[in-house]
DNA sequence: GTCAAACCCATAAATTCCCATTGAGACCCA
DNA sequence: TGGGTCTCAATGGGAATTTATGGGTTTGAC
């Protein structure tokens, strides 16, 4: 009820056929959000992260971007929605609760075996960990919890 | 309604599987004041301690955030959520009314077999004690209770 | 047929549940 | 007021689940 909302962090594995178990406690909120069991998946605006969210918080985006130009059909309009959906893609999340990322997803953090998930409310971005370490806005709590992170999977920082 | 704070101290001990009591003082205040039980839990911004709160007060936290940032879709908002929703963890508190901290959370504050829950409003701290005498703007009321606690329990301040 | 993607199974480790024990304090009553 | 009793809190342990992650195997698009 009160807290759906993307919290929290999660360090986990990306396999050799780019599977990632999705955090228990993000699936509990696609689950409580949306009736499918499924991410939409892109690149972030303003980091070099990605950005992941469910079916039901992408349907109030586009809501939200066809209220702001009120149903005319402009240039801008149709610039606005590609520009928010048409880098995306839609990841199913299969039985053992993972997703299975695309070459290309991987490749735009430069990801190599370790991801790191981390809660933004509406939605959570995906960090390649020593992007996000050498991020300039990184706050320091953070940082250390990353560390932390890293240090108990026995990877260097 | 009104006078639901967190007041009052309690020095518990945290277990091997790193479960802790939480105190009947605050768990009721958590009960009247939202509807889950649970806890969110994270680092401080300003102390070497935890900061825990209920899911009521973590959603005016979100809120005061999203007013702030209302549409204004930019890298300082995103920097904003990140750090307000990714360093937290959210911990149920089980039939016998305690929370399994996480590893990362302990490492933390380093805790080790004790640790001292510490009210402060609409949020409660947990400190490891040796950390919270060592603290220089600690007050000699909260000193003297504290050491008073340590010693019943036949711990070496 | 070939290659990759979707499925299904396996397993060790971490997490959650449930039950047990002990002790402190609240309650009650003669 | 002195016992005796009852409840709840604090903490420990083991069993039952749930995760995270790795590997085959089938499916199906060309």
């Amino acid at each position: 009820m009160a807290g759906e909302q993307y919290l929290g962090f999660a360090l986990n594995a990306v396999d050799a056929k780019l599977r990632v178990s999705v955090p228990p406690a993000f699936r509990e909120i696609v689950a409580a959000r949306s009736s499918e069991r499924e991410l939409i998946v892109g690149p972030s605006e303003y980091d070099d992260c990605l950005v992941a969210y469910d079916p039901d918080h992408a349907a109030r985006l586009r809501a939200e971007i066809e209220t702001r130009y009120e149903g005319n059909y402009s240039r801008e309009r149709a610039q606005a929605l590609r520009r928010a959906f048409g880098n995306t893609t839609r990841l199913k999340i299969d039985d053992g609760h993972r997703i299975t990322l695309t070459g290309t997803l991987k490749d735009l953090i430069e990801a190599e075996r370790l991801v790191y998930f981390l809660g933004a409310g509406e939605y959570f971005e995906i960090w390649k960990p020593s992007t996000l370490l050498a991020s300039p806005d990184l706050d320091p709590a953070t940082a250390r919890i990353l560390r932390r992170e890293l240090d108990a999977r026995g990877e260097p920082a």
